[in-house]
DNA sequence: ACCGTTATACTCATTATGAGTATAACTTGC
DNA sequence: GCAAGTTATACTCATAATGAGTATAACGGT
């Protein structure tokens, strides 16, 4: 407990989409911060894991019984007094954090599959605009604008809020998800921002809190998933072998957030080369789909394949 | 020195370019890698740094007098034996890199900047295809492919090989710089990667060594920088306030190792909004180019604005 | 047979991209 | 002061990508 010591922690946000809905597997913590969910983390074993992301997957199947297969380093957090035992002369905790896809709900012991939305409602765009954006956000957001302190300070204000929220003619964009978080943060509108006293007032915004700074990496992790997206055929991690291009479809639009357009969507995936009809057919409601599979060639035919963030907002 | 210690370090790739060359700072390490160069290093300072990156900043500014603008986390790197020491049971030592662009080589004291393609000389395509890639690698990777030991082996490894390579149809990516550079490590084509006797053998690949892993991270830079360049203004972080058409065109030339279409660059940056005119020129050589600076209004225009990678090869 | 549902084929205007051609405005060497 | 070299800028043109539709097809259920 040596204040000048660093603690090393791995941490993963182990993805899967069910039912059209995203979701992380989370643990109830038992610590001081009642029952809140939490990150599945543990620590590098120094002597027995190679790689940081072999002791990832070791851990991960050790506690939660999930082989995890796609794995990417996401960031490593280090900010002072990210753990509230620092205050109290804890060690300096270290959080490499971990994005990891999975193609389907796996048995976890004791872990929680929870959507990844009630975290980040307002990432949901979905059924159009959040609510939240426009109801809460908004006049927080010009409330903090007209505290600016200077005519340069409101500029900067109104730019990272405008960019940040898509306010005004600014686009909204799906990947500036820890930008948003962050600025929501900062104006004291996250929960876990408030300490002591003011704790256990009613959240000014919907959205379930989380150990720590745990939300913080889960909104980091679905920035790059949703960056990632756009260039690389990353969504084929979460998908079984052959697939339809709705469900391929609901895939990209609930990652996103957002929703697309049919035909253009079948167009960017056919023409793309992204995918390649099974020959088969499925029956489910109306006229009997075409079974794909994804079309590993792809990767040597363009440079960057994937699907796109929709252009101009 | 106990073998379940964990150590951190941070690690920084700062950049520059002066004369159409990106550079990066080096030290001269006097440890026994002889007298290689390796990249600026620091430790956290737990009780005084209230975040990592501000911790990056303080020891760049005392050890190499540099005050750094644009930071950025770029990666961990935590794989056993990075450092030689942990095999006579030192501790395992983990390297948080960050990336920083300045704008200008900046006086530093006991370091040297060093163009960066000259650890990694098949990245830059500014003169046509980097001759080694068909001299040297090309052959190297059709001998591992042969060595492949089953037809699906051998389909991994092509795919692998083409994709980074941008073999036969496969269109070159610039952005594949730490896939390349990983696959060439593999293939023993790596000086740092062949340890004892064979050490002081003449590399097989031209391109300078550097101190431990620091190539990797390099190279691990050069890769996040060049992805952003599309769809982030970072570049402008490189220029002065001010600057011309040629000038941005030849730095992300630099950067991204390839030549561009004169004409379509300037449409881009005009027409994309990403730069405005001073109503300035200046005379250098031909006719007085037409004087620009950054356009920040770009970012509430469009979401994701940059100078893309060209799209086919 | 008709309805609701999902799938798929086409169209059409607009924009973006890749690759030129043509011309303009400087500096420098003679 | 003119020619040559150098850089800048304006246009053109074909092709491809994108956003937004319309129209039609094939199924299950009532």
């Amino acid at each position: 407990m040596d204040a000048s010591h660093i603690e090393v922690v791995l941490e993963a946000v182990i993805v899967a989409v069910t039912d059209n809905e995203p979701r992380i597997l989370t643990l109830r913590s038992s610590n001081q911060d009642g029952a809140l969910p939490g990150l599945p983390s543990g620590a590098l074993d120094v002597t027995h894991d190679r790689t940081l992301d072999r002791g990832l997957r070791r851990w991960v199947r050790d506690q939660a019984g999930i082989d995890v297969g796609y794995v990417e380093q996401l960031y490593t957090f280090g900010d002072r007094y990210r753990h509230p035992a620092e205050r109290e002369g804890g060690p300096r905790i270290l959080s490499i954090a971990y994005l990891a896809l999975v193609r389907e709900e796996q048995p976890s012991a004791g872990a929680a599959w929870w959507p990844w939305y009630q975290f980040l409602p307002w990432e949901d765009h979905r059924e159009g605009e959040a609510g939240v954006v426009a109801k809460v956000i908004a006049p927080a957001l010009r409330e903090w604008l007209d505290q600016a302190e200077s005519e340069a300070d409101h500029r900067l204000r109104a730019e990272r809020a405008g960019v940040a929220f898509g306010l005004d003619e600014t686009p909204w964009d799906p990947v500036r998800v820890l930008e948003r978080y962050e600025l929501l943060y900062q104006l004291g509108l996250i929960n876990e921002a408030r300490r002591g006293d003011s704790q256990e007032a009613s959240p000014v915004l919907p959205g379930d809190p989380m150990v720590l700074d745990h939300r913080r990496i889960v909104a980091a992790a679905l920035a790059r998933l949703r960056g990632k997206l756009s260039y690389r055929p990353v969504v084929f991690e979460l998908l079984p072998e052959t697939f339809t291009l709705l469900t391929l479809q609901k895939l990209v639009e609930a990652l996103i957030g957002v929703r697309l357009h049919k035909q253009n969507f079948r167009r960017l995936a056919e023409r793309g080369g992204l995918v390649e009809g099974t020959g088969r057919r499925s029956r489910s409601g109306g006229r009997p789909a075409g079974v794909y599979r994804f079309r590993r060639e792809v990767l040597r035919e363009r440079p960057r394949p994937g699907f796109g963030l929709p252009a101009r907002g």
